[in-house]
DNA sequence: GTCTATATCGAGATAGAC
DNA sequence: GTCTATCTCGATATAGAC
C-alpha cells in the first residue's frame, strides 16, 4: 500500500502496452522501460503482471454492469434504452480505450477472476437480449432475428476502442447520436 | 518440402490454438502436444512459429483482396455490392473462423510480412469507403457519415469469427441475408 | 522507491541418432 | 518423420543493499 498514484501510473502504462501487443507479448521489462525504471522496481507497487490485468479488466467490466443497471431501472422505451447503451459504450471507450482493448482481447489470460468476468459479460449480453426481445414484442423493433441484431450492435460497440483514439477531441454526444442513427435506423434510403 | 498435408495439419491446429490464447501465448510445445508429437519434430515441416502465423494471415488477407476485386469489377449497384461483401465475410469466416481470429488479433505479431498485410488491409478499407461514398452520391444510401457507416459494417463483419462457430451447420446464404437486412435496413420500425 | 544480483523456469530452435 | 538432448535466451519474480 505505497503511493496509490504510482500504482495507477503503472496500470495505465501497462494498458497502453497491452493494447499494442497484447498481454502475453508485453514483458515486465517493457513496462518498466516505459515507466523509466527497472523491472524489479515495479514489484514495490503491484503484486504481479496478472494483478495488473485484473485491475484493468474488472474495473471496466463492473463499470458496464453498473451502467446497464441504470438503463434497466429507467423508464425509457426500447429505442431510448438502446441509445443509452450506445452512449455508455462510447463514453467508456472514449475515456479508456486502452482498457477496452484489454477487456476485449486479453480476458482469456485472466486466472482467478476469469470466471467472474465471464459471468458479468454473459449477464450483460442477456440484458441487451432482453431489451431487444421486449422491443420486438412491443412492436418497437422490426421482427428480426434477436441473435443477429444483438451480435451486430454489440460487435460494433465492442470495436469502438479501435476507432475512437484516431479522432481527437471526440464529441461523445455527437458520435453516440451518429452511431444510433446508423445502428438503429439503417443506411439505405 | 516434405508432405504438404502434414504442414497443413500443423497450420490448422496452430490456428485453433491461436484463436483460444493468441499467438504469443501459444508455445511450440503446446502445438506439438496438440499434434501428438514432440516440439522438435514440428521443424521438419515448418520453418518457424512466425512462418505459421504468416501462412494463416496472408492467405486469408489475399482471399479478401481477391473477393473485393470481383465485387469492384461487377456491375452491381451499391446495395448489391455491400451485400456481396457481407456474403464474402460470412463465407470466409464460416470456412475458416480460426484463421479469421488470427488475422484480427495477431497481425501485429507479423514481422517481415506485417507491412504487406497492412497494405492489403488499408486497400480493402478504402475500397469499401469508395463504395459507400458512391452510394451516397448516387442517392442509394442515406447521407450519413461515411466513417461511421464504414466502421459499423466492418466491425460487425470482422467479428463474425467469434459468432459463427457457435452455430452448427450454418446456412451461409441465410445468415448473409439476415445480416444484410439488419446492417443495411436498420432495426427500428 | 529504486537499484543490482540472482533464482527458476520455459521459450524457440538446432544437431544428430534412429 | 520423429525422437532425445541440448543450446541460448529472456521471461516473472525475489532478496537485500542504498
Amino acid at each position: 500500500m505505497t503511493t496509490e498514484t504510482r500504482k495507477s501510473e503503472i496500470i495505465n502504462t501497462a494498458a497502453k502496452l497491452f493494447k499494442h501487443k497484447g498481454y502475453s507479448a508485453v514483458t515486465m521489462r517493457d513496462l518498466a522501460q516505459a515507466m523509466g525504471i527497472k523491472a524489479a522496481s515495479l514489484y514495490n507497487h503491484i503484486e504481479s503482471k496478472q494483478a495488473i490485468l485484473e485491475y484493468i479488466i474488472i474495473n471496466i467490466a463492473e463499470e458496464f454492469t453498473l451502467g446497464m443497471q441504470t438503463v434497466l431501472n429507467s423508464d425509457l422505451n426500447t429505442i431510448q434504452k438502446l441509445e443509452a447503451i450506445i452512449k455508455l459504450h462510447v463514453s467508456i471507450a472514449n475515456q479508456n480505450p486502452e482498457g477496452m482493448a484489454a477487456l476485449n482481447n486479453d480476458w482469456m489470460h485472466l486466472e482467478e477472476r476469469r470466471d467472474y468476468y465471464l459471468e458479468l459479460r454473459q449477464q450483460y449480453e442477456s440484458n441487451i437480449r432482453f431489451i431487444i426481445d421486449e422491443g420486438i414484442a412491443k412492436n418497437n423493433l422490426k421482427n428480426l432475428s434477436t441473435d443477429v441484431v444483438l451480435f451486430s450492435i454489440l460487435s460494433t460497440l465492442r470495436s469502438l476502442y479501435l476507432w475512437i483514439p484516431k479522432k481527437d477531441q471526440l464529441d461523445v454526444n455527437e458520435l453516440s447520436s451518429d452511431l444510433s442513427e446508423v445502428l438503429i435506423g439503417g443506411i439505405n434510403k
